[in-house]
RNA sequence: GUGGGUAUAGCUCAGCUGGUAGAGCACCUGGUUGUGGUCCAGGAUGUCGCGGGUUCGAGUCCCGUUACUCACCCCA
């Protein structure tokens, strides 16, 4: 114990569980590696502006969530509370959407931040990987983030997630279904925070999770009715390139996520082993966002998947990742003059791609022996004055409990044969 | 911001209507003066979250406080 612990909502990453993190990231970057999308890092923080004109000012994520500062030198910046803002941000900085290359896509790993209470699955510092594919309307492009989404999670053998599916229409559309949606709230019986989110942002009045609104908005207007001709062109695209692709998803009219950039097509992928938190990734189609943000028209799509709640489910499944042993082989020495021959053995066998580790700071044979059986490795090499005046080292198998001398010049190719 | 729950050994937890602290796992030592994982024998470990109160006596009751946790709102 120190006196300190890690701050509210935050927690540390460490050994064993840590390495299952390293393989969820890898796992759901992946498929995203392996289909065009580069990786693309940005700062932890950006000018606050960004989030306020991107992410949307009336959205609780902007208006109450969010780590805003002001620097000594009297910028006015912010914690990122999401990817997708930064990552267009930098995409148009860098001018990759004048490369000719449409649509640039990027992936992308990091820590994100918002001030919230926390509960399960909720933490004031959270790790994402995410997408973006920027420039392009076409229905296959929100297929294909969709479908690796899918081979993503697949991938960490992961069987108990759903995917939601809706179109929340465009700059045509959206309006008309928007006044429409007004009419029916207002005519309801609410609390003065829903009945102000009503004249601020109508859609997200239908993601409400009380029962007792839910009862209300049965007959409410459904946006699938007022989707304009191309967004239901657009949007049954979608749906069919999913359904040849065999990926099973779920038609959700109420699915309005708290971003104010999407447009169109919106997901979110939900699993029920979380606890109250039940997304565990999500995202859409956010074709007028670079305008937003003083870009050109640039219609893009993105998602996120949230690294926290996806080990959450890997749990919940009852799944354990298998993670190889991160040491194949240990050496122990026995006495100063083999300390030094062994250290040279390791050295060797690392600068051989071999992962090797070294019994350290002088503990007897026994619990040396303890240490190398508890780092995995496959093999450990015991030596001392006995051996090295033989010119040998003791060859262990750790799984059969068989050992065997082995010449010190030969233990190096030896054990790479061994292991393959 | 609002509400509920919890706080005892490194970890997971037990401790009945108040009588001065326990289990399992982990750890350490020995059985093996040069061998781990199994087995056997032994061992160490706690400001019982913190502060105050009631009491002859508080881990146990009361008040306060802090932390954690779950849920609401919202989101990954």
């Amino acid at each position: 114990m120190s006196a300190f612990q890690a701050p509210k909502g935050t927690y540390d990453l460490i050994p064993p569980v840590s390495a299952t993190y390293l393989a969820v990231r890898d796992a759901i970057s992946e498929p995203l590696r392996n289909s065009g999308y580069g990786y693309v890092e940005t700062p932890g923080f950006e000018n606050v502006e960004l989030f306020a004109r991107g992410v949307g000012e009336s959205t609780d994520i902007v208006s109450k969530e969010m780590y805003a500062f002001e620097t000594k030198g009297g910028d006015r910046l912010a914690l990122r509370p999401e990817g997708t803002a930064s990552v267009l941000r930098a995409a148009l900085e860098a001018n990759l959407h004048k490369a000719g290359n449409l649509p640039v896509k990027l992936w992308y790993s990091g820590s994100y931040y918002r001030y919230e209470r926390p509960q399960k699955g909720r933490y004031r510092h959270f790790s994402q990987v995410g997408a973006e594919a920027i420039g392009a309307e076409d229905p296959a492009l929100d297929a294909e983030l969709i479908i690796l989404a899918d081979q993503a999670y697949r991938s960490l053998g992961l069987a108990d997630f759903r995917i939601l599916l809706n179109s929340l229409g465009d700059q045509e559309c959206r309006p008309v279904y928007r006044e429409a949606l007004q009419g029916f709230l207002r005519g309801l019986d609410l609390d003065e925070d829903t009945r102000r989110r009503i004249e601020i942002n109508p859609l997200r009045v239908l993601d409400d999770k009380r029962a007792e609104v839910q009862k209300q908005l049965v007959g409410a207007p459904l946006f699938r009715d007022y989707l304009c001709d191309a967004c239901k062109a657009y949007h049954e695209e979608v749906r069919e390139l999913l359904s040849a692709a065999g990926v099973a998803f779920e038609d959700d009219e109420k699915l309005v996520r708290g971003l104010d950039y999407y447009t169109r097509t919106t997901f979110e992928f939900v699993h029920d082993g979380l606890g109250s938190q039940s997304a565990v990734g999500g995202g859409g189609r956010y074709d007028g966002l670079s305008e937003m943000i003083g870009g050109p028209a640039l219609p893009s799509v993105g998602w996120a998947l949230g690294v926290d709640r996806t080990v959450l489910a890997l749990q919940a499944e009852g799944i354990e990742l298998d993670i190889p042993s991160a040491t194949s082989v240990y050496a122990v020495p026995l006495g100063e003059e083999a300390r030094r021959r062994l250290f040279a053995v390791v050295t060797e066998l690392r600068r051989a791609g071999v992962a090797t580790d070294f019994a350290f700071g002088g503990r007897g044979l026994k619990g040396a022996m303890k240490s190398a059986n508890r780092s995995g490795a496959r093999y450990s090499i015991v030596a001392g004055e006995r051996d090295l005046a033989e010119g040998v080292a003791q060859l262990k198998d750790m799984e059969s409990g068989e050992q065997e001398a082995v010449a010190l010049d030969a233990l190096v190719p030896e054990l790479i044969r061994r292991l393959g």
